[in-house]
DNA sequence: CCACCCCCTGACAACGTTGTATCGAAGGCC
DNA sequence: GGCCTTCGATACAACGTTGTCAGGGGGTGG
């Protein structure tokens, strides 16, 4: 039926010379509604309503473009939908450090766990802690047209999306504070998550403890290091730097500050480490040494229940943490439009390994 | 300049009845290249040119455009762009069981910076294991017209996804094979492994072997249930019912079965278990009796080598297994037209625990 | 018998962007 | 000086879909 209308797309006049070679022997062009329109016989919003389930059409033309669907193959362009509709994109963006950290990988199954139940697809992505990279990332996902963004920091400065915030894209951050940018955020409680460690250690009798720290270049990190400096003072404890050790970045080079630390005059009794990488080098070493000084480590982990030695972890609930902040997020997305807010979750003190 | 055409888009006739409402006190409509050229002075075209780098653009219009851009806020609505030019949407779909499975979560760490190399975004989702909202999620991707597809498979048919393939979808299968559809898969050597682990055992002497298993439902239980029955038979062992522990799926469950059938007549004299969260809970039951069983486990682990006993694993490069598949995928996208390939990944044995 | 209304269907424009054709002006050559 | 080329910029259509409106047909009530 009606078989003209194939090549006289163009209209009003000249429309002879436009794609010359698209019309070729394209190999599998995907099917569109006018496609599906033209094969069942009907007009291209009939086709429309149909995949719609809109009212207004007869069941028998229904069955038609249905039939004409599975034929072809057709499948909605979900793309030109939202673009013509206005619409969300029904998509969210998650940035994060290390998708292989399970700290990260654990936000990103609750993310997508909550994104599901709202259909809504997650797009996540790793800025390897390069500020520039989180911003060319941003920058993407905001020209996707994203629903809502949830971000891990990696820089400083996120004064470049306010744009993006004030035109309808909610932001909450996650675990770090934002730069320059008032917005929903999420955090733990690192700063009383170690004074209570530090404290653990003091009323045990320790006056001597190792801090053992990654990089104070990190929020996370600057955060635990003054709860425990403060802890220590409260204690009446003098800082000593001997019993600081920064750039400890993996179990290895844990291990061997150490070794150092107990090799010292007046070494420590206890140590106090500020993420659970550091806390792995930590035990593996004491346990090397058969040494039974007293650990507590940032940072709970997988498997920290069978470590070889008794010690105590700083807690918190990750899920709760994701949950927190992607709740926020659909309640921005569903139009929110309050204050914005800074949640701070509490860490618990818990002893791990085997007895 | 061209002060007209702010009102007059309807252009025929009878333009005045449309959108009574949208061109109300809206918030904060997204800046388009039409507000850009009419703040700039210049035509949409103009500025699609700058935008896009083009040549043949005066640099005293360049300048102007790119200040009417800054003070906007204008992004290109990458939607959009896809959309006309018919060109890739530089997202890749990643369909995987449970994100929060650091197994998982590798692989999606490592497509998610195979991706970013090539300028593209990765949409990750977890299928839960069940078929259908596999299907639902590769048709949600395919209808955003994602340029490829990485997936787990959860289900036992995917012959639905053959028009999606036929039409310039790859589709890559990584750990498990696919049902009634050929395309690209990357494997592990489930069974050649499990063998391998098996014939160990039965080196050191050893006649009656528990094996512990979650499910045969999963292809790769399968696998490995085949391979050490194979071991076993020849080996000259046959099979004893009483040895197999089928429905263990997880520590806790492991370490029942463990109890059971050491306090059973004839008790077993090691252990094969096909996962590491069953190898984790035999290690722990083996470790509160003091019992020095010997112990193979299928898949390593983080902190495996931090485990308190001495045990073996079948280990393999799970990255491997990513990096090959999100290159053959990369390879489709680029027009690789070559016929499907099943790629089979090694596994080795390695000795885990401190002693 | 006519007016009216409801149900169903189709024509058309619009979403924001890019490809193509076109057009005016400037510049070089005969 | 006239013609051709090249550069710079614009107008317009098109991508695949949905919102709006108009129109045809049939039934109901006055």
């Amino acid at each position: 039926m009606s078989a003209e209308a194939s090549d006289q797309v163009g209209g009003s006049g000249a429309g002879r010379s436009a794609h010359p070679v698209r019309r070729g022997p394209e190999v599998a062009r995907r099917p569109t509604m006018v496609d599906v329109a033209r094969h069942a016989g009907v007009s291209i919003k009939t086709v429309s309503r149909v995949i719609n389930n809109e009212p207004n059409v007869q069941q028998q033309l229904i069955d038609r473009v249905l039939a004409s669907v599975a034929e072809l193959g057709f499948r909605r362009n979900h793309l030109a939908r939202t673009l013509r509709s206005g619409q969300s994109t029904a998509t969210i963006g998650l940035i994060i450090e290390d998708l292989a950290n399970p700290f990260y990988s654990t936000i990103a199954a609750i993310a997508a766990e909550a994104a599901a139940q709202h259909e809504t697809l997650l797009i996540t992505a790793s800025s390897e802690e390069d500020p520039q990279r989180e911003q060319q990332l941003l920058r993407d996902l905001c020209s996707r047209r994203v629903d809502g963004l949830l971000v891990v920091p990696a820089g400083y400065d996120h004064s470049y999306l306010r744009p993006e915030v004030e035109m309808g894209t909610p932001v909450v951050f996650l675990d770090r504070p934002a730069g320059g940018l008032l917005a929903d955020t999420v955090l733990l409680d690192n700063r009383g998550g170690a004074q209570a460690g530090v404290r653990r250690l003091v009323e045990h009798g320790h006056r001597r403890i190792g801090i053992l720290l990654d990089s104070v270049a990190v929020y996370t990190m600057r955060e635990r290091v003054g709860g425990a400096q403060e802890a220590l003072a409260a204690a009446g404890i003098g800082y000593d730097e001997r019993l600081v050790a920064e750039g400890v970045h993996d179990p290895d080079t844990a291990a061997a500050a150490v070794a150092g630390m107990l090799a010292a005059d007046e070494p420590p009794t206890a140590f106090f480490s500020l993420n659970n990488r550091i806390t792995v080098g930590v035990l593996q070493e004491l346990w090397r040494r058969k040494s039974q000084v007293e650990v507590v480590g940032f940072d709970d982990f997988e498997l920290s229940f069978l470590m070889p030695q008794r010690f105590t972890v700083v807690s918190y609930d990750t899920r709760q943490l994701a949950r927190t902040a992607v709740d926020l997020l659909f309640q921005r997305i569903a139009g929110e439009r309050s204050w914005p807010r800074t949640v701070t979750l509490p860490t618990t003190l818990v002893e791990r390994g085997l007895s």
